[in-house]
DNA sequence: TTGTAAACGAGACGGTACGTCCTGTCTTTTA
DNA sequence: TAAAAGACAGGACGTACCGTCTCGTTTACAA
């Protein structure tokens, strides 16, 4: 085995140039084009100052769009649950819809055949993001706004459901008032009353 | 542009042991791990006969996976709409559950990458099986057991939503009881009355 | 082990284009200076047909080599073992003073760490050679020209070793009028009689 | 151009270390497998310590061996010539029959692409010893004991040539009795009298 | 029954990207 | 304030597949 690298010494300018690299690179020519080689040239740095921080194209790119949108923030709450989710999915939406989105496909097509890759997405990505989602649903339920016999998680996975799956099975573009819609049926059901 | 191979001309033996090889190797080593020499020697065929009736690895599993599960069948109708989704998401959610899953997971992979997939994809499998459950949900708004306000297609995309998202993201293990609960949600809405 | 390619089905064309480009480019840019890449790229062929064929550069210089120079021919035989011998020998030192001496300096040199390379410098260049000239010393041992003690493949390394010697140690430029005097030290010895 | 390093603050302990540890490792492991790297490890020392004195691992390992054969000495002197050079250059294939005489391969292997460490191979090695030896032999020839026509210089490389030969070419063993015997043809000549 | 044309098994080919290794320089930290 | 530790830019390595391209060899229909 290889000694880790220390990551005091890692160097600071190559990290970011690595970074904006891969999103520029990317977001320019399509995931599936960009090699780690070129990520390394657009950044002025060798390879293996890639491989030395990250097992892959996919990891750095990763990093790269978490940089970017920050850490998971906490869902607005205005008191109307409606409201807040509606704006909150609608901005997942409209981020997924630019071509941010398709970097995004090429990470989680790379993720079903890497599961550390998927393990990663996760736990950086998903994950935490999930977890604001509960806090604030957990909310609503306390306030009498949602059914107490429903796990959050569950409701988080009935909305983002059909966002990725319109990501990422095509069946139909990604659009905010369709997100806005769902909400609704959500909340109220599609069921006759 | 070479001749195009007359398709009654094909060998249907060969056909046969691609789709076969196809399957046996990808459930077998992991669809990334198959490359198209492995199914080809599987197959006891030419690469070259592969590329004369498939553009890509993808295209053959895709097929292979086409063929396994047939065409798409009819939603059962026995007058109780929950009922009837429930049975049959549950089946999907079963079978997404199989190595056929993992499989599947592989070919959506390569399709966000490949746009001729993606509409190989979509036309050969999404579009007729969601057609066949608008068939069964718009039978069941006429019944008056649905809203008439909801587009069928995106009650569709409510239902499969949330199971690709566990099948893609791996957030959660795929589960037919969790599939029957979404069920209840969906019709009956997650909000307080 | 990947199977053994099929000699048979050896391009022929591509073949001789490595062969071609190798000489080329080690003559005009320096044996080290070359990478197999850049033969495989100056032969329009790829890297991979190289690997299949040759087990490394020096291989294919090797064999680049042996092609230019043809198989070891017969040493003269005029009767007039001295006169023979000064011919052969100087055609040797004239041909290692040209830039394809400078290339089999690189030869030589990889063969220092490389035994596999070396065991087949020997087998298909040194050998050869050594055999024509321990025929034409044969002769001459016969006709009592020379000594009867003397094993001819020692007199061989007494000829050719100080040509080597000043090949790779660059103690002295190569001289084809050096080498004449020498055979006839040799002859004759440097002992005072 | 950087400064040159003030060669009086040179730490004693270190340049022994590496010189130690770059013929540990060489003999050990084979000149060609060795790295600067694992030199610098093995004596404890940054690999900038060795290139600050160093050009090249080739330029230590010489350094190394120069220090372990010490300056080159006076050619023995009894007034037998043939036997003054017979041990002498029995010493020498000796010498060379050893591991030493591996890393003296990979040594004179690099200097074929390096001609600055071709120059350092011949000033501080070569040249010296054949100085020796000349003197030896000027002796001889004013001692009547060798033919006034033949260069001196000549015979060293009809003595040495020889046993560089075989062992960068490794036709045969370095073998001393055959050493010996060459004096001898060398002497007397190989032609029939 | 033979001739011919297409599909076939086999596998070499040109090409691209991979991930590793080493070189020689530059930077940081420690003593 | 020197030097160990080691990260860095660069670049060649040898491997793995890709999709295309020859090869002869069946196979199946036409003459």
């Amino acid at each position: 085995m290889p000694p880790a690298p220390n990551p005091e010494l890692r160097n600071q300018r190559s990290h970011r140039a690595i970074l904006d690299a891969a999103l520029e690179l990317t977001t320019r020519d399509g995931y599936t084009k960009v090699t780690v080689e070129a990520i390394a040239q657009a950044a002025g740095v060798g390879k293996q100052t890639i491989y030395r921080w990250w097992p892959s194209k996919a990891a750095v790119v990763l990093e790269a769009l978490n940089d970017l949108t920050g850490p998971a923030g906490r869902v607005p709450d205005t008191g109307d649950v409606a409201a807040d989710i509606t704006v909150a999915a609608q901005a997942v939406t409209h981020m997924l819809g630019t071509d941010l989105g398709t970097v995004w496909r090429g990470l989680v097509a790379d993720a079903q055949g890497d599961p550390r890759l998927a393990e990663d997405l996760r736990e950086s990505f998903f994950e935490p993001r999930i977890a604001r989602w509960q806090e604030r649903l957990d909310t609503a339920v306390r306030a009498g706004q949602l059914r107490t016999d429903v796990p959050t998680r569950t409701i988080v996975e009935l909305l983002f459901g059909p966002i990725y799956y319109r990501l990422l099975l095509g069946t139909d573009r990604l659009d905010p008032e369709n997100t806005a819609a769902r909400v609704d049926y959500l909340l109220n059901g599609v069921g006759q009353r």
